[in-house]
DNA sequence: TCTGGGGTCCTAGGACCC
DNA sequence: TCTGGGGTCCTAGGACCC
């Protein structure tokens, strides 16, 4: 059996952590830019305030009901979350947890016996939420799209589950797929799910009787056929071990206003370039391909998120590095190809592949004595703008007044992890 | 007149997730 | 006025090879 371990409202109760008294006031979490919601708080729930929805819409909602308002805070967050994973790890063994995003995490409980099953993940929940504060959900069953299932029943409702829900017998599992529609399964997404509706199937019970071959033809191939083994209880999508390294690394952002002017957007391109660039070293890795793409005018948000003009080129290094200089010079280049006089710029962002290890990182006997000082100045970089402030040392080619930067009005202060934005008690 | 049957690698694009 | 920012996996099709 596999327990998902999925953290309640993770954003908001990040904020709550630090403002008690905002324990009954409905919270809500805005995402970069302050453009969408992306996380609320039970009580924002019920006012009937949208997931992603975005935030200029539901202003009036939150003002009249005094909803408290933060922008996003990945520095607390990733914090905070790296403190429930070592928790878990601390509980079930280092082996038996899988990290799978910033809130939510899958355990391996197939040494635990079937009745204790629902007794094991009230006591993860337990010490979870004594170590760390934050509150978490438990579904537990026999494969991960199964044990998904068994969280979102949790979560649904609450009180009557005690946030912990297990299938364990095919009973259960049954029961739950009959109650449950299917754009609410894990791997059912709008396009599936309008897809299968029209073929007549509402709940996840009638979709997990499709035969493999249907699933083969009408659900993405092999991506089908293994969702339709998992709600049978056929573990289909394994435990991964240890976390592995990104194969592609992108930062990219929305202005906070339109830009036109082809040095702000090189600017642009060259910090994020220069974030990219850290994010490859942290993970040891050096990339051959950069590419830079900008999204122009407007957007049809009737069609979801960036469908609008997105403009990209890439090019191929000729040596794959992961020495910020390096990548800013080409992405710069990449700039000048896709820039057109006169046009209205709303996003920029850059994207590194083709990575893979980095040999430059303990200096290389066989590299000029200049090829190993350049890697020390990433190291220091690194070192200087971790400790201290995110982004003291850049290049010159980042720029200094940054009319492009995004919008984040209402952060909280990074209570953890910087030394003058400490929390105080008095 | 008539022109195989594999393989690999790469890219673009679609679907999904949080 | 005002709508994140990351990621993953898979498939199809083209180029090229023998």
């Amino acid at each position: 059996m596999k327990a998902i371990v999925d953290c309640n409202s993770f954003y908001c109760s990040c904020e709550r952590l630090f403002r008690p008294e905002l324990a009954k006031r409905p919270v809500v979490v805005l995402s970069n830019n302050d453009g969408c919601i992306v996380s609320r708080s039970d009580e924002a729930k019920s006012l009937g305030i949208e997931m992603a929805g975005p935030y200029f819409m539901a202003k009036r909602v939150i003002e009249d009901n005094g909803v408290a308002v933060f922008s996003s805070n990945y520095t607390l967050y990733g914090d905070l979350s790296m403190r429930v994973m070592d928790t878990l790890r601390e509980i079930a063994g280092k082996d038996a947890v899988e990290v799978y995003s910033v809130d939510e995490a899958f355990v391996d409980l197939s040494i635990i016996p079937e009745e204790e099953l629902y007794e094991t993940a009230k006591y993860i929940k337990d010490m979870v939420e004594m170590w760390t504060g934050i509150s978490v959900s438990i579904g537990v069953a026999p494969t991960k799209t199964l044990a998904k299932l068994a969280n979102y029943i949790a979560k649904k409702n609450k009180e009557a589950s005690g946030c912990v829900t297990v299938l364990a017998t095919p009973e259960q599992q049954r029961e739950a797929l009959q109650q449950t529609r299917v754009n609410n399964l894990w791997g059912v997404g709008g396009a599936y799910a309008r897809k299968i509706y029209d073929m007549g199937i509402t709940n996840g019970w009638e979709l997990a009787t499709m035969s493999e071959a249907w699933a083969h033809r009408f659900l993405g191939g092999v991506v089908g056929v293994r969702l339709i083994k998992e709600l049978r209880g056929e573990e289909a999508v394994d435990m991964k071990e240890e976390l592995v390294e990104k194969r592609m690394i992108a930062t990219t952002r929305m202005f906070g206003s339109t830009v036109t002017d082809i040095n702000d957007i090189k600017e642009a391109v060259a910090t994020y370039t220069s974030r990219a660039a850290e994010k490859l070293r942290r993970q040891h890795s050096a990339a051959r391909v950069i590419s830079v793409f900008v999204v122009t005018g407007e957007q049809d948000y009737s069609l979801g998120f960036n469908r609008g003009g997105t403009i990209s080129k890439q090019a191929t290094l000729p040596v794959a590095t992961s020495k910020t200089q390096e990548l800013i010079k080409p992405a710069v280049a990449l700039v000048d190809e896709l820039y057109k006089r006169g046009t209205e710029y709303k996003k920029a962002g850059v994207m590194l592949s083709g990575l893979v290890t980095d040999t430059s990182i303990q200096g290389n006997i066989f590299l000029s004595e200049t090829k190993n000082c350049e890697r020390r100045l990433m190291d220091t970089i690194d070192n200087v703008n971790f400790s201290q402030r995110d982004d003291m040392l850049k290049f010159a080619a980042s720029g200094t007044d940054r009319d492009w930067k995004m919008r984040q009005e209402k952060r909280s202060p990074r209570y953890t992890t910087r030394w003058d934005e400490l929390f105080e008690v008095s």
